[in-house]
DNA sequence: TGACGATCCATGAAATCCCATGGTATTCCG
DNA sequence: CGGAATACCATGGGATTTCATGGATCGTCA
């Protein structure tokens, strides 16, 4: 499985449009999609992009584990499903609209970061993302002795 | 599978007819279908759409677990089939008409929205839905460190 | 015939598609 | 190696289609 690496920043025009980064891009047709899915993270003030498979996936472990009328079925459903979008993009072009209630929640107006975050990528309000990136660095360097020797048992 | 996402309200006129939402119509028609499965939730003041083949997979792992005579079957097909309809909407126009009754049951009356919730979707009265929108949320917060290992992959 | 559905037509707003352009990085060729 | 041609990508504007929604018509079943 392909997963978003880097950043990059667009430009956000008044319809909403932006550029889907192409290395993007090529993750998301590459699992066999034309569509991504955005919400808004619960905590950071950001949003979280994803290829529907991710949620899919996501849907088939919860269901499994705790029942559709579970309460954490309920709760996690609701951000992953009723709180999202399922965005389309133009597979030539390589844009797509952000909706205008998921820009103003991130505080975009007229420029994107989009972040590479494994199997998951986030959209930033340009300031925003520069302080979170700084925190992250601190959080990285206090951190750094336990991290080593963690070897997550990931295939691939 | 396609899967349901986000959320719309639309507007219900005298004869209870309604849009059912553009997106919810590709998953239903992509699935091979020209009809939705409505009943009202025991629980929750709202009302609950799906495929047909939702039900039929539903009933057929039911079936295969416990057997015809079982509770578990009974219940479930006295809410799945006993207590639903059959709704058929119009594939080009996209309307369809949420009966009486069932929209008795959701206190709903000139709006209705549509919430995606994966493999089904839910229809609310919009205030309703407003409260189990916070509701969600709060409970999204308290369970958000069992959540975790779940959602594994996104920054926290 | 009278109520209730179902089908058909009309319309404004909003979302989507199509074409054009400029810049940048990469490749190709002398 | 250097310069030019080329391919890729981000971005803008305008045209076109889709979609939600209202009203009217036609049929049907008591």
């Amino acid at each position: 499985m392909r997963l978003f690496y880097s950043n990059f920043t667009n430009k956000v025009d008044r319809k909403g449009r932006v550029s889907l980064p192409a290395p993007f891009r090529t993750v998301i047709t590459t699992a066999g999609h034309k569509e991504v899915v955005v919400y808004k993270h619960s905590k950071l003030g950001c949003l979280i992009g994803a290829t529907p498979s991710f949620f899919e996936d996501l849907e088939a472990r919860i269901d499994t584990t705790h029942g559709v009328d579970s309460d954490e079925y309920m709760a996690l459903a609701n951000i992953s499903f009723a709180q999202s979008k399922l965005i389309s993009f133009d597979p030539d072009e390589g844009r797509m609209v952000l909706p205008e209630d998921l820009r103003g929640k991130a505080g975009i107006s007229d420029t994107a970061v989009f972040v590479g975050f494994g199997k998951t990528f986030q959209i930033w309000e340009p300031a925003a993302w520069a302080a979170q990136e700084r925190q992250l660095e601190e959080r990285a360097r206090a951190l750094e002795p336990g991290l080593k020797p963690v070897g997550r048992g990931e295939a691939s």
